[in-house]
DNA sequence: TCATTAGGTTACCCTTTAGTAACTCAGTTA
DNA sequence: TAACTGAGTTACTAAAGGGTAACCTAATGA
């Protein structure tokens, strides 16, 4: 797993640690949409592998933003979702959000977004 | 240098391509305290290197968030600032930074911060 | 007896990112 | 004539990040 450094210069590099890559803004935005199993969260995202789904969620839940529940099944059920401080994220990320939708509407990039900082606005 | 995508899931990730790696929010960070020549920005971040430096500089001009400003003299003076639209920025960065610091008082991260969210809180 | 289920793990590989050290340019100073 | 200046470039190497495919578990249903 991922170790953070034991001291940073800037925070804002702690945090592209703990949600920079290709899939944890993806994967919180998701179960901040409510509690999600495994296999529920690869049907939301169909082009995450197992390998990354299991290693991101792992991550998350180390760094404390997501809280992993196993039920004793056979099949098993284990259920994920974000703890109080993973969701103290989510008005960072409406920020982060807005100022790339700008940019991405200045430059003409395509956002097939499950959520735009545009949406919020409206809300 | 860094392509950007023509289309992306989340704006978050694209803010990650645009400000993500070692070195450009701290690049960001201390040219928004003023402009600054080349090795001035060396002297400010002992640590990165000269390739680094040219290279996080020429992806950050690429993408419009810091301005490159040539002086035809010799030795040449180069002086690097942020754009407008590198700026808009900011208040993203503070919030990214008071979250980051959080995070970081919780765990015991150490902060050896040119700046971080409290400062800004006390301002 | 065999396949199916959910939620993984493992070995292997390729690509991207970051770092090191040597080299360049043209004019100024000693 | 040689060294120094600022702002780089280049070739090479090491480390991190991400992807593929096969394998595992224990109970259930056909």
């Amino acid at each position: 797993m991922k170790e953070l450094q034991s001291e940073y210069q800037c925070a804002i590099n702690l945090v592209i640690d703990l949600i920079g890559g290709k899939w944890k803004v993806l994967l919180l935005w998701h179960l901040n949409e409510g509690d999600k199993r495994f296999n529920e969260l690869r049907r939301t995202i169909p082009e995450i592998t197992k390998k990354m789904l299991t290693q991101q969620l792992r991550e998350l839940e180390g760094h404390g933003l997501v809280k992993r529940t196993v039920f004793e099944e056979v099949p098993p059920r284990v259920v994920y979702s974000t703890t109080d401080f993973g969701r103290k994220l989510q008005p960072v990320l409406y920020g982060m959000c807005q100022w790339g939708d700008d940019y991405a509407e200045k430059e003409g990039i395509q956002m097939n977004s499950c959520w735009t900082g545009r949406d919020f606005m409206q809300k």
